[in-house]
DNA sequence: CTGGTTATGATCGAAAGTGATTGACAAGCC
DNA sequence: GGCTTGTCAATCACTTTCGATCATAACCAG
């Protein structure tokens, strides 16, 4: 047993369990305790696990925060000013009673707590959204199937599932990776592909983008823009964007960040 | 039991409900009170949770509703000692890196804290235990689609969904409203044919019924007694209740409630 | 082959973790 | 007020784990 082969064997054994024993490597590797010791003493000082008394555990934080606490850590910490006042705008445009699709992402989320006071009926691809409607409202709520992925908050599958082909909606709420004259963009095909069998099921396409958006470029088009009935986005937005979205026949929604919503960036 | 599993077990345990009181916590981990009280004060320093009088309490307050708070105010509270110690049981016999389905139901949500250590594939129709494990596990979650009914945490479309169908599970863990000489009952016909869907999927079925489960009687038959594999149960168990299941070749595991456990029930 | 370096395994005392016991303290009950 | 019950801190004995040391084995260049 060579030395790299243990240190291979050690990571991966700590990768597939939240701590690895001493005694576990001892059984795992072959060699004697001291050497399993050394080890990990080694790939500590190399910051590729952490020792702990009786063991070693893997680096990566045991994922936390993803419901409760701020949904999507990084990019959610951006332009929240603007998210803020889009996802005011947004909330307005739906009606007590109305079935409505909420796509995941961190602008559709800031849409939650005011659709907390509403009465409505839900479907979302979202976890974090689902859970705190579930919590904090009392609309009745609907979530599609699949697996969890907990970076993004969003359940995904390969397939069509029954709790979407059941629904049918008035409007859904949908965020973008990005905007262009092609349409809306997605970076990811799964996403791509899980937005477009919502899109089918809602009679109107309302699309919240901050105008960043419209400066980024992505790989994937989601849908042309004439698609899109109603964009709402911040006052930060170009007049070529503006254009360009008139000539698609989209209506265009500005929201007006408040005061209050400037100071809560700084 | 290690010192970070056992961290891991009191915390998960602790966002599970407002309180986690030590006997409780001893009952998890099976160690010491002793330990477990140095364990709350060691994460207590560490601002992980907040140590009160009798146990430990979550640090962030928003303990309510359906997810963080208690699940399933009425029926949790009855027979804990027995439904913590079959859910002990049941959380034993399976295996890391195992596919398995978990059920919703106060028992089977028993199970959240210890298989939140563990490194699993789950597929959930329950909501709570969808939420607890993704934020408090490493494990991979699924989770069904349909319409989520706040007063049991469930789940429920009218169909099949593709993330039940792309699944399939060594075992499956479910709970039950009664157990009878007909098989296993329940009383909704909605949650019945959940249940089947799920069942479909796995090879092996593993029910989790304290012994009061065999005094009831429901209406709906889900299955018959046969096509259990395991039965998870307690004590109180008649002898009547314990040879129609073996004339069904049902093996049952009696868990023993510890004096901790019945403790915390009075 | 030789001498030096490195890796490994074993041993042992030190340090840390754990479990049981005890007494102090507070709350509730008779 | 006594009594019980439950919680908790302190203490002690026991076990596990750790770190240091040393001897042996493997390896390598000359």
């Amino acid at each position: 047993m060579h030395e790299r082969e243990r240190h291979r064997i050690i990571l991966s054994a700590v990768q597939g369990k939240p701590v690895a024993t001493v005694a576990e490597l001892v059984e795992l590797t072959g060699v004697s305790e001291a050497t399993v010791r050394r080890d990990i003493a080694a790939l500590h000082m190399e910051k590729r696990l952490r020792r702990v008394r009786g063991g070693a555990e893997s680096l990566h934080p045991p994922q936390r925060g993803v419901l409760a606490g701020r949904p999507f850590s990084v990019s959610d910490s951006m332009h929240v000013a603007e998210k803020t006042a889009i996802a005011r705008e947004a909330a307005a445009l739906c009606e007590d009673n109305d079935d409505i699709i909420v796509n995941g992402g961190t602008t559709t989320f800031r849409m939650v707590p005011l659709l907390a006071q509403r009465r409505l009926h839900v479907l979302t691809n979202s976890f974090p959204v689902a859970a705190h409607l579930m919590e904090h409202s009392q609309n009745d709520v609907a979530i599609v199937g699949g697996a969890i992925y907990r970076e993004h908050g969003i359940v995904l599958s390969a397939g069509q599932d029954d709790a979407t082909e059941a629904f049918c909606a008035r409007r859904m709420f949908m965020g973008a990776h990005s905007v262009g004259r092609h349409g809306i963009m997605e970076s990811d095909p799964l996403i791509l592909q899980s937005e477009r069998r919502l899109m089918e099921r809602a009679d109107e396409l309302i699309v919240l983008a901050d105008s960043s958006k419209f400066e980024r470029r992505s790989a994937l088009v989601l849908c042309p823009l004439r698609r899109i009935d109603v964009l709402v986005t911040d006052e930060g937005i170009s007049d070529e964007a503006l254009k360009m979205l008139e000539a698609a026949d989209v209506r265009v929604v500005v929201a007006h960040t408040t005061d209050t919503e400037l100071r809560s960036t700084g």
